[in-house]
DNA sequence: TTAATTTGTGTAAATAATACACATTATTAC
DNA sequence: GTAATAATGTGTATTATTTACACAAATTAA
């Protein structure tokens, strides 16, 4: 194997590795968002025409290039922003797909990131009928790679939320327990026992009773809670060790 | 905001995506692998003395520019297989950083690899003395952003190996189980019961007795295990969803 | 042969997870 | 306005998992 300047053990100068790295070592970075929203009972993910005739009849995630003088974070944010208005929103990164030929336009490395959001908020701004909430469950063929980094992106979720409550985000400010289970049983494709489901999220104690309840239910109405932010945040780290 | 063309929701020709992803959104992109080794019963990681004049005294972590024609997770083994002479070897990605202003000579987002190794099949390999196994408890003020990187690298390590079996990647073909315990202790840096640990590791069932025992100790030998690789490999995904 | 050191093993107690039923509160239909 | 419907709200017994803990056996070194 030829041993080429950056494999050299010599010091270099700043410059001789800014050489480097303006030149064609390059790639096209890009950021594509999983984003998960929650109605109807039902977890659905956002998902877009392709706008590449190669894959016209199918559907892909939300992403955009990466520029050169934008965070890897504020460009999903700035993907976000512009496909659902909304801002400050939950955001975080999964996973980096690199395969070389992935992208049939030539070399694009991929960062996933997965959003969670309140799909009642964003629902004004939907219009584009080239935009659409799927069910989960019946997502299949994405353009590019797009399928493998949606289930991966699902298996992610799956497993970060029983380590972290994320599911607030996918609820209204205020929710009642019952929303709260069926979001989780959608998410996890389970069911689960109502009086134990309860009983854990007491202990958690993350819920804040607002002392509302449901209005125009057609039974005995349930309590509203609102999601403990500040205290989540105070003992996230004592919990499961990992954040970044 | 104005909007450019990546920002159009018309189709586009693949011609068109083409000059976009050659144009000047390119950016260099890097792998860093987090190297852990175990011996004399600490956990440890390799570091190279920073070949940058600006981080001199500095150590930082072994990385290279990925080639435009070399998959993500290739670039990686290649840093490892020059470094350490070893392929085979246990790698996973971690997490992509990507802040503007992380190196110095201009934007280079990195994708972050950890690694785990025998350090005694490598020993061998390692002759240049820029190259140095660091006691993870003393690794401290690396160059670039290297520090947080392995921070993250370590906290994910602790974590994933409390659900999966990764640590047979850092002991020997054949083990004790003392030598097993060791290297949790050091790796989560708690002390343990033994015999709960053993319980626990003959519970999951993927110790093979090879019927040997310890040689040249002063005390009694303890019997010498290997890891059932392929019987992990099948019952892993039953255990713990993810799996990239 | 004795002391020192580490291996190998089981059981009881505490904690966490699961299974399960009925009274209460509201709406709707009659 | 009474009865039927439908969901909320609550506690306990059972099971499974995790933790705490002690002593005999094997080897080396003195």
């Amino acid at each position: 194997m030829t041993k080429n300047s950056s494999e050299s053990k010599s010091p270099k100068t700043l410059k001789g590795l800014q050489s480097e790295v303006q030149s064609i070592n390059r790639i096209a970075l890009s950021v594509d968002c999983v984003i998960f929203g929650f109605d109807d009972e039902k977890l659905k993910v956002l998902l877009i025409r392709s706008d590449l005739k190669k894959f016209q009849s199918k559907w892909s995630l939300l992403g955009d290039l990466v520029k050169p003088d934008e965070d890897l974070q504020a460009s999903a944010y700035r993907v976000l922003k512009q496909r659902t208005g909304l801002k400050d929103v939950y955001l975080e990164q999964v996973h980096t797909f690199g395969k070389i030929n992935r992208h049939p336009a030539g070399r694009v490395v991929t960062v996933a990131y997965c959003s969670l959001i309140n799909s009642r908020s964003h629902r004004l701004k939907i219009l584009d009928n080239e935009l659409h909430w799927h069910d989960v469950d019946t997502v299949t063929e994405l353009a590019f790679d797009h399928q493998k980094i949606f289930e991966n992106s699902y298996d992610w979720l799956k497993k970060r939320i029983q380590e972290h409550p994320l599911g607030f985000n996918l609820l209204p400010n205020k929710f009642s327990l019952r929303q709260l289970q069926n979001l989780y049983e959608a998410i996890l494709n389970i069911t689960l026992d109502r009086r134990n489901f309860r009983k854990k999220f007491f202990a958690m104690d993350f819920l804040i009773d607002t002392g509302e309840e449901e209005q125009n239910v057609p039974h005995r109405p349930g309590k509203l809670y609102k999601f403990d932010y500040d205290k989540y945040e105070k003992n996230k780290k004592t919990w499961s060790g990992i954040d970044f």
